[in-house]
DNA sequence: CTGAAAGCGCTTACAG
DNA sequence: CTGAAAGCGCTTACAG
């Protein structure tokens, strides 16, 4: 097939045109599938492409379109982000299915400079979208308020951070993920139920705490507000805040960790301190990992659905791009937006007990 | 900083060319910072680049110069490939220093043609480079053996594959992590080891399954080779692995788990059955997850460092892509090819037992 | 059905 | 130090 040319020189259109003895365009409307060409002449195009291994130039058909068919994905590339990385699957996956490439580009530092750097690789990249998917940690996104995103060249959706007017924004209800799972563990009577938080500068950690907050109030149990502490989301930090938390709250019967990874360190130490679980305290944790369900006991959590956010957020991204430039969207892009997804409680014996196992 | 341009049209750099009354090769010039331009005018330039908000198109450079510092990346994107995108997480961040951007391409099928419609996505979209960082499935690779790999316009690094005459591989000696974690289980005076291997139409299954036959082969076991089951590498295939295994061979006193996600399964379900870790049955992975050292008991285990895997491959793609331009290549990648890395052994409590906690 | 012209936004020689 | 010309590889109107 690959005819192969010394000089690793392009083989261009135009040397297409030549061979077939037809002008660059009618060759151009053979590789387009352009309907206006004769039969024989089509055929004698092909056959110079296939002969000569022609490959189009994305580059330059981009330049004219102005459309490159790419998505640029900003993402603080931390490891475990958005649970082992399956959230970006489903971001290479759906783009795949829609036609488009993903461009990656980290972000380490949130600055409003660093911000104008990536944006200016983004731009001048000529990716026709932007996938935001860097965590929301401190004032990250604060430049999102003020800065003109509409005049941005092309649309930008952002994941899992806290809504913006003028900006779209796909993610979880943390709050609520945090107060369900809280009243999950109320809902068998405990009464002294601890927290142990991911990094509390991130957006989604203070959400998570806040749901838990709320709970004990509905509760009547504010007073437990107290029964708190901070760990970093690593399994390593589980142990360490349980021996904390209990300092704190001796009477401790349940906790809410704010990860599955956290809760391991947690089941782990617990064991180790010779606390029985559920018996002397429930455990629940928030991300439902594939090991979850295999952990000594098998772990309670909140399901969050990330693959689906990152296809929900690709979708409302090409559609957005569809409708900046008038055209029809996919059907793919058509469903409903939803903006705000939901979560799934996955009780399992670190609060039920065996019986139920 | 950015000035709107009310169409969204692009700012060109004859608009700046304009603004600033010289020509384009001079707002050029400014733009890539050549020495040939007084320091007048260079102001002059530069401050209508900042009133425009002209960003320069690497489009448009690209179609010139040949280069797109972009570098294709072919996984297959399966949940969990090379340790939770661990590994991705590497390339991004060596890309980044290098100055290069990532495209992401997804396979899920190995065809030859595929292949060809792969190959043709990343040659039409200019990349400098391609790193294939698909499974090696099968024979997935094969087509390797045959096609003319050099007559691709870019260099091609391939990843944690089989080495192949010609080709450029980086990646693990997993035949002889296979024998050294047997050989850890030898060590500790087990006799019956039986070996859980991940799905046998991968070569990393393989090559793991024969390090461990060969260990019980230099150790004078070779019957034993017959305590084998297939899994799948996921968590759920760990536990009715262990059971097959234990009817294959009931005398079992330790097992080799070919994923640490395995390991977790088994010792769950040894757990469940009563069988005491390592007293019963020693258990010990491969890889190292983080979350391996919380298991009960922690997990002993071959620690394989993926993301330098990534950050080497990477290197030496640039530094191919260089040798091809006849260009110095970065200083970061002038070190040493290391084409086959190592492992290294984490024993921990799951073969050791309590003594050494 | 097919082609000559102009242009996408920039850069690389070549002049001055 | 600066500019007019040609070109990267393709496409979009406009003619015929």
């Amino acid at each position: 097939m690959d005819r192969k040319k010394t000089q690793g020189q392009r083989v261009t259109l135009a040397d297409v045109a030549k061979m077939a003895g037809v002008s660059k365009q009618t060759a151009s409307r053979v590789v387009n599938d352009s309907a206006q060409v004769t039969e024989e002449t089509r055929a004698r195009v092909l056959k110079c492409i296939e002969v000569l291994g022609f490959r189009p130039s994305a580059l330059a058909r981009q330049l004219n379109s102005g459309r490159s068919y790419t998505l640029g994905v900003v993402a603080n590339a931390e490891i475990g982000y958005l649970t082992n990385g399956a959230a970006y699957v489903g971001m290479v996956r759906q783009a795949d299915q829609l036609g488009y490439a993903l461009l990656s580009k980290e972000m380490r530092e949130f600055s409003r400079s660093s911000v104008d750097i990536m944006l200016n690789h983004l731009i001048e990249r000529h990716v026709d979208g932007i996938i935001w998917a860097g965590p929301e940690i401190g004032d990250s996104h604060a430049w999102m308020n003020d800065y003109p995103i509409d005049d941005l060249p092309m649309p930008i959706v952002v994941i899992n951070a806290h809504p913006r007017a003028g900006v779209d924004t796909v993610g979880f209800d943390n709050f609520l993920a945090g107060k369900n799972a809280t009243r999950h563990l109320l809902s068998l009577q405990r009464r002294h139920i601890g927290h142990i938080s991911g990094p509390m500068q991130r957006w989604v950690s203070q959400q998570r705490w806040a749901g838990w907050r709320a709970a004990l109030e509905e509760a009547g149990l504010a007073e437990e507000q107290s029964c708190y502490v901070e760990g970093d989301w690593e399994v390593t930090s589980g142990g360490p805040s349980l021996r904390r938390l209990l300092d704190v709250c001796p009477q401790l019967d349940a906790v809410f960790v704010g990860s599955d990874r956290m809760a391991l360190g947690v089941l782990h130490e617990a064991h180790r301190m010779g606390l029985r679980v559920p018996e002397d305290i429930a455990v629940m944790g928030i991300d439902n990992d594939p090991q979850s369900a295999y952990f000594m006991p098998p772990l309670t959590t909140m399901h969050q659905n990330t693959v689906l956010m990152a296809e929900v957020a690709l979708r409302l991204l090409v559609r957005r791009i569809s409708e900046r430039r008038d055209e029809p969207y996919p059907a793919a892009c058509a469903e409903a937006e939803a903006t705000v997804l939901t979560h799934e409680l996955i009780a399992r014996e670190s609060t039920l007990g065996k019986s139920t196992a």
